[in-house]
DNA sequence: CTAGTAAATTTACGCGCGTAAAAAAATAAT
DNA sequence: ATTATTTTTTTACGCGCGTAAATTTACTAG
C-alpha cells in the first residue's frame, strides 16, 4: 500500500490510468463497468488506499445507498440492540445504514431527520420517540423520505408500521400470572413517554375483564427515560406504603421491573415462585439484563429479530418499487412468554 | 414560518435581501457582522426555517467546529452515559458534537476516524477500543486531526490521554475489602479487550503484596464485550467448582460482577455482609445498572464527570493554541469507594 | 460636509464528487 | 475486414457552500 497522498477521485483515476467517471461509475455500481476495468480498478485500490468521499458522493446522487436508522434513546441497551440488528440487515442488503439517537428528546429527533435528508437517504427506519415526538414534521419528512416506522406507532405517520402485538403480549403474561397465582396489579408510569405504554395499559384491563377479575393499576409519577430510577423509586413507595392489594406486580417494561425488582430486595421483600417468596414481579420486552437481574426476570420477549428483519425489509420493497403503498399495513409481531425465576 | 421552499443558502439570500457571502459569514460567527445585518438575518430566519447544509459546509471550511466523539461501545451503557457526558462539555463550549460508536470492532474505529476526517473536525476525543485497536493506523489519524485519548489508553498515541488512576482505585477497595473480610480474590477475563483491565490487574496484586496477602487471579476466557454473559457463565463454574479459596470477590469491572451476582444468585449462595452471607462480591466502574443490582453493588466509582470534562478541557485548548504539545500529558483521576450492599 | 474606516456586495473560483452529451475506443457480430 | 454495439473518455456543468479580491456602500469622527 504505497499511499502516495491520493486525496480525492481525481488523483486515483490518473494513478489507476482510468478516467474520473469511470471510477465513479464503478464505485456506484461495480457491475456496472467492464470486467476488465474493475480489475484495473481494484488492482489499483490494493495499491492505493482510497476511498470516495462519503459527503461529496451524497451531495451530488439523487439517491444514494445510505438507509437512516433513528431511535430514540441510544443508551438504552435495548434500542443499542434492536439498532444493531435493524443495522445488519440494512448492510447485508447492500445498504449503507446510518444510525442516530434522539436521546428522548423530540428536537433532536427532527434535527436528526434533518440532517438523514441532507444524504439523501433511499430510506429511513424510525423508531420514534412516541408520545413526544413532532408528529407534524414527521409526517413532512415522510412525505420527501420513504420512512418506515418500528417499535412505536404514530397515527397514519409512515409507509409502514411494525412492531408488537401489545394486545396479545400482555394478555399472554396476564394469563400466565394468573394461572401460576394471584392476578397482578399492573405497575406503569401515569404519563410513560411510550405509546406502547398506553396499548400495554389497555390490554392489561381487557385482559383482567376477559378473565372476570378486576383491574389494578398502579399509576406512578415519573418523567423521562430514566425507568430504572423511577421503578425503584416509586416501587419503594408502593411496597413501603403497603399500597399492593395482590402479591403479583406486572410491569409496563423490563426497565421498570428491574428497578421494582431492586426496591423489593432492599425492603427484605423474597421476590420469586417459591413459599418463602412474597412478590411476584413480571416486566415486558426481554431486556438484555433482564437474564441477569436477581431473581432473572420472567417477561414476554418482542420478537425483535422478526420486527427488525420485517422493517428492513418493507423498506427495500419500498425503495425497489419506488412506489409509495396507498394502505399504510400495520403488522404486529406476536410475543413470546420467558420464564424465569421471578415470576 | 411561510417556509415556501427555500432549498439553499442562495434561495435565503434572495428572500432575506442579504448577500449569500454575508450569510455564510454570518453562520461562520454570528458576531462578525454587523448588528442591524443580524437582525435582519434573523429575522428572515425566523420567517423562513433554513438551515445550512451541513456537510457542504465542512466540505469546503479549511476548519469547523465539529468535534468527534469516538467511544468502542454503544451498546454499554457506560459508554452511552460517558459519551453523553462528553457531549455536553462539547456542545456549551460552542462545538458540534458528532458521536460515533466502534460496535468493539477496530474496522469500524478506523472506520469512524476516517469519516470524521471528511468533517474537517477542530478535534476529537477517542476512547479507544484498546488492545485490539489498530495503532498505527490511529497514530497515522492523530497527526492530522488533534485527538485527545479518554478511557482507555494507548502508549504515545494522541495530544494527551485522561483516565482513571486504576492503581489508587484498585488500591483503594482492595484496602477496604481487606479491612472489612478476608483478602479478595481477582475475578478477570484472561484478554481482556480493554488495556484497563491489564492495569487494574497489576494493580490488584500490588495491592495485595503490600497488605501482605498472596494475589489470586481468577482468570476466565471469554472473548469480546459480552461482559455480563462471560462473569455470569464464568462465574457460575467457579462457584459451582468451588475454585474459590476466599469468600470475596473483586471483578475487573462492574459488568463482570453483574453477571457474577446473578451466578452466584442462582446457585443459591447469599450475596452481601451480613453473618448469613456466603460471598461478598464487589466491582470497578459504578456502572449505572450497579445500583440497581441485588444485592446493589460495591465497586469504585470513576470520576467521569471530571474524565469527561478535563478530556474536553484539554482538547479545547489544544484548538484554541493551535500547537501541538510536544509532552503528553496523561493525567489519571481518583476513583471513589462507593459501599454498597454486596461488599 | 468630507475624509477615513468598517462592513457588505460583486465576482469569481474552488471543494470532491455526480452526471449528461458527444466523441473516441474497444469489443462483438457478421 | 466491415459494421454494429457496448464501453470508456472527454468535456462541461452542477450540487451547496467557503473564501478571496476588488468594489461599492454604510457608518464614524472630525
Amino acid at each position: 500500500m504505497s499511499d502516495s497522498k491520493i486525496r480525492n477521485m481525481d488523483d486515483f483515476a490518473s494513478v489507476s490510468g482510468i478516467s474520473r467517471p469511470t471510477i465513479s461509475k464503478y464505485f456506484n455500481d461495480a457491475q456496472s463497468v467492464r470486467k476488465s476495468t474493475r480489475e484495473r480498478i481494484e488492482k489499483a485500490l490494493e495499491r492505493y488506499d482510497y476511498k470516495p468521499n462519503f459527503y461529496a458522493m451524497n451531495q451530488n446522487r439523487r439517491l444514494t445507498k445510505n438507509v437512516g436508522i433513528v431511535i430514540p434513546y441510544m443508551a438504552d441497551p435495548f434500542f443499542a440492540e434492536i439498532a444493531r440488528n435493524v443495522e445488519n440487515h440494512v448492510i447485508s442488503a447492500g445498504f449503507r445504514p446510518v444510525v442516530l439517537g434522539s436521546h428522548g428528546d423530540p428536537e433532536q429527533e427532527i434535527d436528526n431527520l434533518r440532517n438523514l435528508q441532507l444524504i439523501k437517504p433511499a430510506g429511513v427506519l424510525l423508531a420514534p420517540l412516541g408520545r413526544l415526538s413532532d408528529a407534524e414534521r414527521i409526517a413532512a419528512f415522510c412525505e420527501e423520505v420513504p420512512t418506515v416506522l418500528f417499535d412505536a406507532n404514530i397515527d397514519n405517520i409512515g409507509e409502514a408500521f411494525i412492531g408488537s402485538d401489545n394486545n396479545q403480549s400482555i394478555g399472554l403474561i396476564v394469563d400466565y400470572l394468573c394461572r401460576t397465582g394471584r392476578p397482578p396489579a399492573f405497575f406503569e408510569m401515569l404519563t410513560p413517554p411510550n405509546p406502547n405504554a398506553f396499548k400495554r395499559r389497555s390490554a392489561y384491563v381487557r385482559a383482567m375483564e376477559g378473565l372476570g377479575h378486576k383491574p389494578e393499576l398502579i399509576q406512578v409519577k415519573g418523567e423521562g427515560w430514566d425507568f430504572e430510577e423511577i421503578g425503584f423509586r416509586e416501587g419503594s413507595q408502593v411496597i413501603s406504603d403497603r399500597l399492593l392489594k395482590t402479591d403479583t406486580v406486572l410491569c409496563s417494561n423490563d426497565r421498570l421491573a428491574i428497578g421494582f425488582l431492586s426496591a423489593a430486595y432492599q425492603l427484605g421483600l423474597r421476590v420469586g415462585l417459591g413459599d418463602n417468596c412474597a412478590l411476584r414481579v413480571a416486566g415486558h420486552d426481554d431486556h438484555p439484563f433482564s437474564r441477569y437481574t436477581c431473581p432473572t426476570l420472567t417477561t414476554v420477549s418482542q420478537d425483535y429479530a422478526a420486527i427488525a428483519a420485517r422493517s428492513a425489509e418493507t423498506l427495500f420493497d419500498l425503495i425497489e418499487t419506488e412506489e409509495r403503498s396507498k394502505t399504510r399495513e400495520v403488522t404486529l409481531f406476536e410475543g413470546r412468554l420467558v420464564m424465569r425465576g421471578s415470576a
